[in-house]
DNA sequence: TTGAAAGCGGTACCAG
DNA sequence: CTGGTACCGCTTTCAA
């Protein structure tokens, strides 16, 4: 490892005869300080190419300029469009990103935000797991000056800035397509209720139902725990079988579509004539489909994107932020699964 | 922010009337300490929760255990797997990840290195932008002596450790087996010749079909410039309204692929009998097609993983390691998009 | 307008 | 086995 030293800011001071502090002053931009010196400064630190060593000046301002991000898993696509949109924003304010996963679990998102705690991040971005019903982890941040920032999946234990997704509206004009498109017995594919996304988005459902007249049934309505492929098609196989027997589906997410439709084209359902099928997230995958199903999309970019911002914001500030909720408004992609006129 | 001034090394050595230097050295495991010392320090860090100042050694160390990560892509899904594995990895041995992307840009990436080089990671796992025909930006590491794992898409124009995914043998048996289910006339859309991966499929196509054969034709391969879905769908046009008329699809990629799929569907094509498809990279999606598509595993998450161990290994030894590939096998997933029998 | 100097929190060398 | 101390590179008072 032949590492040629780097110039650094004494080397300049004593090449040209001045006081390292009025280098640092010339190269930040200092007022005060006379024209000639400046230029001098900063044409012989261009010509030496210097470059200030991050870690000093790290050090020395006791900040990294790193935010922390944990996010349940970075290969959902949702998520890894937060983190672009994240990194982007964070990047134009000379923030950079330090990720995590916490694979849904508490425990590992303990881990994950002691580690980037550890690391001296300036604040945190988080996804909060389903699993997450304490928040002392989260806290500690807080407790350190670190604001917080939570995006997605929202905890209310820990106070403070928060940037949801409009579910229950998202829910709400998902139903509503599915009812304008005709269906009349639409079942509904749900979440965990304790998880809060989940249960906006079944409210949302019901109350699309009795806005326009349609009549909620329990049975129509099954929780799926692990939000898996498996489950959309154990679960549309139950709907399909039983008495009920649902024409349109609204499922928690495309996944769990995904299941729903290898369950309906495997046993011969023509979609959408047949029955109606509807996601939520607007995954990649769903355009590429047969037929192609319909979703809410999240925009996860610009969610990213603001709750960086947001936090780039608290850090100008030195401020911690509010208890406030910034809602994001979804929108309907309306494709052939759902589409019947 | 109610930052509460947290406990340094100079701290307890004060209260416990040893020296700076005793301290760190019973926090760090030294040998030559009374154990009386190492147990009386470790308990009063451990009753004061003294967490060393990661800046401050850092700064000290002149390392960050940082490294940095360039990929074209986060949202592409082989790449989140990617940056799954190495992150799990670097963290394993106390790194971290810093991640940037390149767009497949070169422009981007220089950008990215620069920036990563300016935050001062310890080194550069990469995965190379189509456009890289120039390496000056990730020299400028080597020459500050932080290693440079190269991985998936490599250039040859720094020499150092590569991690190389066996795109020719891959795609050799992805040709085989679609010989082996009785296909002929087998098409290939190719991406760019200048791109060492897709030459190195191509390569493969071609050897399979000689080894088996069959004539090789020009005019049965199109060239991807970008890699798109509608490539994929107007190429399959243009090779099926041919007289040519390939009964077998070998894509360059998944996405291709699903291009080629929508084309043969809607022209009424029956997917796998009368055409073979078959992609590469096996993209999550392709398990969700009807009918699914199969394809070529290239194990993102190992690769990403054995790229970080690499890294560190070097680090380790100080080492910048030299000009070698690690060749990676990749796996034919058979699905039903080429399976005839 | 500039300089001198004190650290930030550790680490590691040199003594003892 | 332990202590003293210089110092990593930069910022920021305080003083001139």
């Amino acid at each position: 490892m032949a590492e040629k030293r780097k110039v650094t800011l004494k080397d300049i001071a004593k090449d040209l005869n001045l006081s390292p502090s009025t280098v640092s002053r010339a190269l930040n931009g200092y007022p005060s300080l006379s024209e000639d010196t400046i230029q001098m400064v900063k044409e012989y630190a261009e010509k030496h190419n210097y470059v200030p060593n991050t870690m000093a000046v790290n050090f020395r301002k006791n900040r990294t300029s790193i935010l922390g991000m944990i996010v349940p898993q970075i290969v959902h696509h949702f998520f890894s469009t937060t983190i672009s949109g994240a990194m982007e924003t964070a990047k134009k304010h000379g923030y950079s990103i330090l990720l995590a996963q916490s694979y849904d679990l508490l425990k590992d998102e303990i881990l994950a935000s002691q580690y980037l705690l550890g690391m001296g991040v300036d604040g945190l971005l988080i996804s909060v797991s389903n699993e997450t019903k304490e928040a002392d982890h989260l806290q500690a941040f807080v407790d350190e000056g670190k604001p917080v920032v939570q995006f997605d999946k929202v905890t209310d234990l820990l106070p403070g800035p928060k940037i949801e997704v409009d579910d229950f509206q998202g829910a709400y004009q998902a139903v509503t397509h599915l009812i304008r498109q005709g269906y009349r017995k639409i079942a509904h594919l749900s979440g965990r209720m304790e998880v809060k996304n989940a249960h906006e988005r079944f409210l949302g459902y019901k109350k699309a139902l009795e806005d326009h007249g349609l009549e909620f049934r329990e049975s129509l309505v099954k929780n799926c725990f692990a939000i898996s492929e498996d489950e959309g098609f154990e679960f549309t196989r139950e709907l399909m079988e039983s008495v009920e027997k649902p024409d349109a589906l609204f499922c928690i997410t495309d996944l769990v579509a995904l299941g729903a439709m290898n369950y309906l084209k495997s046993s011969g359902y023509q979609i959408p004539t047949q029955i109606g099928l509807m996601g939520f997230s607007n995954w990649m995958l769903s355009e590429y489909t047969t037929p192609s199903l319909s979703s809410v999309d999240q925009f996860g970019y610009r969610m990213g994107s603001r709750a960086a911002e947001w936090m780039i914001e608290l850090l100008k500030n030195q401020d911690m932020g509010q208890n406030e909720t910034l809602e994001m408004k979804t929108e309907l992609v309306v494709r052939g699964s759902s589409m019947r006129s």
